[in-house]
DNA sequence: GCTCCTTTGAAGCTT
DNA sequence: AAGCTTCAAAGGAGC
């Protein structure tokens, strides 16, 4: 179980882990000073209590303090990985002499990564677990296992991913944790079964029955690998080194000097590898690469979204063929990558099917809505979370396609109504101005759609939520734009009390503030703790500087902290898109 | 069957 | 440097 002091003193996380932390405690130490009250790390520690309790709850018996402790009984079956096994802790240990392998990473609440034991069950054992968290089920342990064809067939079974993806996912509400878009991640494993997986040397897979090797619980995959360590494990990918001499997908040019090398990545990397692996993809055996063939959710076949004669000239990853053969055979033999999942997406793709099990709505944008709103509900540290996952995920990207470039996508899409988005921006302030569609008000859902059900705002009225009692109170900037909502303006009403801003939100806003000039910024409804600071649609990502923020290069910081101060005097909108059309 | 919608964030491009 | 644009996921709606 993590440990409540913050990660200990910091010593741990490669992977960024390390910095984020330090930026909690900064921001912790800068809410102490500023406070002067307990009153915050109080309701910190209640959130880790909870988080702390609420996994244990689990009964997973797996909450004990040392993971380590709990070794997977051996069993021949097991003998392959549990040596793989004994090798990945051998290295950790080398990497971690404090014994820090298990360190609670630096998030103070519980980092979920490491509440595996919990998972297991309500999301599983209904087979609830979201698309996603099946799509990681799917591949995850595969990448951590020995490769083995078992793991290789999950990998190649036909398809369920997809399938499933499609299958609305009732997902238990009561038994979401927080952190569940996070644990599933790391959970997903664990078969719906009675037991954890730990305790299970087997596991069927929960879409294909097929038998696989159970992971030992500490060898989450959320451990950081050294790049040292690294060498002295399977290739966490290797079970989709083809066995048959087919990789799956191409490599980058260059992405690998060594099969493993690029590896040099901690399990969670790996697990987000997996997470976004897509079985749509192809093979893409011609390409000269390595046969580490190694598949990143990110690769799409270019069949799937590929726009002919779009393609980018920019920097491909992938190799092209040396024969300049028509140029459009290049093209459509260039995989698709897909750009990382940021922090909103990672957040979108585990609380999607909660969203639309609780709310009887099915419009992704609707939905889309909510969760933008869940989104700014959330605390400092879940975002953070997220965060954290998305730059692991970027720089894994990076690491495994060094050569692409979000420019290569350019273009590979069909290309939005840019004409009425500009016209939009044109028109904003004269649709500021006269204002406005009626807005429909917002109901607050009988049964909470989980979205903020306030009236338009996430952090201002949802319970007082801990992240408000952290994040606040010190820090007029952070409190201000974390009260801050999306201006989102939805023109249809559903039944899932939408998140539609109430009329009083859109008409109190540029036209009759003094911030009527400044598009985006509009007064927020008064209420019980709210501010009377004008409200900004978009700040919280960048605004209230995720502790993740941090960690980012001193220019990232800097132009958060930029883009703090001038959000306040201007915002963009996509408000307008609607009303304007 | 394709595109739009809708969200936030990251990155690239433009001014 | 600031602002704008594009794309990432998702899936129903609309054409």
């Amino acid at each position: 179980m993590p440990q409540l002091n913050g990660g200990g003193g910091g010593a741990g996380d490669e992977l960024g882990a390390k910095d984020e932390l330090i930026s909690f405690k900064d921001e912790g130490e800068q809410e102490e000073k500023s406070v002067g009250s307990t009153a915050a790390r109080t309701d910190l520690d209640e959130v880790k209590s909870s988080l702390v309790n609420e996994s244990e709850n689990h009964g997973c018996s797996s909450s004990s303090d040392s993971e380590t402790d709990r070794q997977p009984q051996n069993r021949p079956d097991l003998e392959s990985s549990d040596k793989h096994r004994d090798h990945f802790a051998e290295a950790l240990r080398r990497q971690q002499p404090d014994g820090g392998l298990f360190r609670a990473p630096s998030y103070p609440a519980g980092y979920p990564f490491l509440v595996l034991p919990e998972l297991a069950g309500p999301y599983l054992s209904s087979g609830a677990l979201s698309p996603t968290a099946r799509t990681y089920l799917q591949m995850k342990w595969p990448l951590l296992d020995v490769p083995s064809t078992a793991a290789l067939k999950d990998a190649r079974l036909p398809s369920p991913g997809p399938l499933s993806n499609k299958i609305p996912v009732v997902q238990h509400p009561h038994h979401m944790h927080p952190l569940t878009p996070l644990i599933t991640y790391s959970n997903e494993h664990f078969s719906p079964g009675t037991s954890p997986a730990h305790l299970s040397p087997e596991i069927l897979d929960s879409k294909t029955g097929i038998p696989r090797t159970a992971h030992p619980s500490e060898l989450s995959p959320y451990y950081p690998l050294s790049p040292g360590a690294v060498g002295q494990i399977p290739h966490p990918l290797s079970w989709l080194v083809p066995q048959q001499g087919q990789p799956m997908y191409s490599i980058p040019a260059g992405g690998f000097r060594h099969p493993y090398q690029t590896l040099a990545m901690n399990a969670s990397m790996s697990s987000l590898v997996s997470s976004r692996f897509s079985p749509h993809v192809v093979p893409h055996p011609a390409h000269g690469l390595q046969h580490t063939g190694i598949p990143h959710p990110a690769i799409v076949s270019p069949s799937i979204k590929q726009e002919p004669g779009t393609e980018s000239a920019g920097t491909s990853p992938v190799v092209q063929p040396k024969s300049p053969g028509p140029l459009k055979k290049e093209e459509e033999k260039k995989p698709h990558i897909k750009k990382p999942l940021n922090a909103f997406m990672l957040y979108m793709k585990e609380m999607r099917a909660k969203v639309v099990a609780e709310c009887t709505l099915k419009e992704s944008a609707a939905i889309n809505q909510i969760l933008g709103r869940k989104w700014h509900s959330l605390s400092r540290e879940e975002q953070a979370k997220y965060y954290e996952l998305a730059r692991k995920e970027r720089q894994l990207h990076s690491q495994l396609y060094p050569g692409w470039s979000a420019r290569d996508n350019y273009g590979k899409r069909k290309k939005r109504k840019r004409d009425n988005k500009q016209a939009d921006s044109t028109l904003r302030d004269n649709i500021l101005s006269q204002s406005k569609k009626p807005c429909i008000p917002y109901l607050p859902p009988e049964k909470t759609c989980d979205s903020p059900s306030s009236s338009h705002g996430s952090m201002l009225d949802s319970p007082a939520t801990p992240s408000t009692a952290l994040a606040s109170p010190a820090a007029p900037a952070a409190t201000h734009s974390e009260q801050a909502q999306p201006l989102s303006l939805t023109t249809k009403p559903t039944h899932c009390s939408l998140p539609v801003k109430t009329s009083g939100f859109s008409t109190s806003g540029p036209s009759s503030s003094p911030a009527s000039s400044q598009p985006g910024v509009s007064l927020p409804i008064s209420s019980p703790g709210t501010q009377t600071t004008p409200h900004i649609s978009r700040p919280i990502s960048f605004t209230s500087l995720p502790p993740s923020v941090l960690s980012f290069p001193a220019s990232f910081q800097k132009a958060a902290i930029h883009s703090h101060h001038a959000i306040l005097q201007s915002q963009p909108l996509s408000l307008v898109t609607k009303s304007a059309e």
